[in-house]
DNA sequence: TAGGATAGCTAAAACGTTTTTACTTCAAGG
DNA sequence: CCTTGAAGTAAAAACGTTTTAGCTATCCTA
């Protein structure tokens, strides 16, 4: 029963299911597609087919099936949403919903079409290697997050064949989506505002293009203004609890900081978990700033003074200009920067100023 | 020029570019996949045929483009994650990590199948509604999460033809992956080996069967021992700041507590706030148990006691369990329950004991 | 000026489905 | 014996793409 599957090298066809039953290939689908009945295949014959198709293991060649039955005016557009194995999905979930949502709204001159939206994933720096990037094979347009700086060469060397939108990073040829990229800056004045003096920022690594422009011009702001930098606190992963690990590190050594600036919310949690195990108080001892990114921060003991755009925001920002790259193929890529507001918490202490 | 678009009824194909560049089919495929030069096609009529690309907005047709390229022994698999427009996407980040990982993986008898992700959404209630889902026609298998009852019933009477995976949720004749239903049984004998007895739950609405279980497995725990129910307080939303209002609507109304389960770990953040806005103080006045379905509860202040399964595993039980389905058509529907076991931290005040 | 090479293209096949149309066979009923 | 209906079969068309094989000029060489 296996062998007659080993006879197609693997792949079991409408036809190798029809041969096995000894029907029409006609009957088969018939069955498939549970026309059965109105075509007048015997419940008998049906049986013998759908004992076939379980015993062969036979799965549709989606391909196949979608371009019959797709309607002569119908297109499905494929959208990918491509990141690396290393890096959080966070995205994705605020990504696919503002897609969804766009592409419901008939009023583009995307009437007419659906939308699949498929998750690819690239081992962080070989992103040439995904297999059908180069050929657009997978997908008609794409977003392109999480990227590391070799990622970001191919990228600016490669001319990909179909719409793409990078989020979180900026490369010439293409459109993007970033945070305003004064918000380091933005944070570095607030907290000399605040009269903190003993400054730290606490990021992850590798460092993306995104995070990389907050802490330089967190530096940037904090050096030009006090002679000297602040503190570069580097936990070894994204996560809260690598963020706590390098926090209580850091801490450990000794170093007073009165200002930490922590570019994840996330990493912000672990950090707070790290200053309350070392007896100090947010924000009386260290006033803490974060990003915004998730909906986490207005929650946090105490809330977290945040400055930075949600995943929301850039969601809905990234979906707007991939489908204005479908819609029409000739416009050209631009770079949307998505302005940051301080949402002042007591993490900051405003109080004090 | 937008008016040869037009004849084809909206869907540029190979064909319309051809016809209007005034050149074969083919000519205008090896340009696509930039095979141009080595078919020798001059490059003047590759310029033509660009522009015509450019010109009609040409998208190709994925279908058809993986029909034909496909190689003949290589099959491609579509998964589908199929989750509600309401409801967080949270759990899709780690099913994909585990899909894609257990897919490299070839000592399966998976080898020479390749695999693409993607998500469909449906509305709440509506699953039978979804386009595509009961022919199958857009995805080979697929994991369905966060149904609602309607939902469930509609799954119970349907045949879908193709392997599914239930997360969170127990329907007969389907594989499922659930999390120990007697979860809310063990946080409520927890709580009162904890000496409390005014103890409240929180979740939100509608309820999934999952926290469902929680709930009632909660409350039966609870009466069983103690003679009457514990307070049941409902959040609009699943979102963190839902639950603070309805704990803060709840602590308003005067009810003296002394231990809460909130059915997720965002729940229980927001629950969190409300209490220390409320002045009371955990786990002193009152002890908080949480699920540990994220990362982010050993964070809290205090670090969150929770008794759940966490994402990763479902994760990686509900990839396990497709696979199998799909590597071996035959096997029988199986229900896996992921055992919990009580992680005890500050929240829910163990030294009182 | 015949012969061959080469540039520049075109025509047709193939991928795996589903559907349609026309045809066959068999049994039962009149 | 003729008709009718059930239960199929067989073959072809179609979806849109890529690739293969082949064709036709033109140019070079002898």
């Amino acid at each position: 029963m296996a062998k007659a599957q080993k006879k197609t090298g693997g792949r079991v066809t409408v036809k190798n299911i029809a041969d096995y039953a000894g029907v029409s290939i006609g009957a088969v689908s018939s069955v498939l597609t549970n026309r059965h009945v109105e075509r007048r295949i015997s419940s008998q014959t049906a049986q013998k087919i759908r004992k076939a198709i379980q015993e062969l293991g036979y799965l549709p060649d989606i391909n196949a099936r979608r371009l019959r039955t797709s309607g002569p005016k119908k297109q499905n557009i494929v959208l990918a949403f491509i990141t690396s194995f290393e890096t959080p999905l966070a995205l994705v979930n605020d990504l696919v919903l503002a897609l969804k949502k766009s592409a419901g709204e008939k009023e583009h001159s995307l009437s007419g079409m659906s939308f699949s939206v498929m998750v690819e994933l690239f081992q962080a720096g070989k992103l040439k290697d995904m297999p059908g990037l180069a050929t657009g094979e997978h997908f008609n347009a794409a977003v392109i997050a999480n990227t590391t700086a070799e990622d970001d060469q191919y990228l600016n060397r490669a001319h990909l064949p179909f719409p793409v939108v990078l989020v979180n990073r900026s490369i010439p040829r293409y459109s993007c989506v970033i945070e305003d990229p004064g918000a380091g800056g933005i944070v570095g004045n607030l907290l000399m505002k605040h009269r903190r003096r003993n400054l730290a920022v606490l990021h992850g690594s590798p460092l993306t293009q995104n995070t990389r422009c907050r802490v330089d011009r967190f530096m940037q702001a904090i050096s030009s203004q006090l002679g000297s930098f602040p503190h570069e606190i580097i936990a070894e992963q994204l996560s809260e609890a690598a963020a706590y690990d390098a926090m209580i590190k850091f801490l450990d050594q000794g170093q007073p900081i009165d200002g930490l600036y922590a570019v994840t919310d996330g990493m912000a949690l672990g950090a707070y978990h790290a200053i309350r195990k070392k007896g100090l108080s947010i924000p009386h001892d260290i006033s803490v700033f974060g990003v915004g990114d998730s909906d986490i921060s207005p929650f946090f003991d105490p809330p977290l003074s945040v400055v930075g755009v949600h995943r929301n925001e850039l969601g809905r920002e990234t979906s707007r200009l991939l489908l204005r790259q479908i819609e029409n193929a000739r416009t050209s890529p631009i770079l949307v920067e998505i302005p940051v507001q301080p949402i002042l918490r007591e993490s900051s202490d405003p109080a004090k100023e």
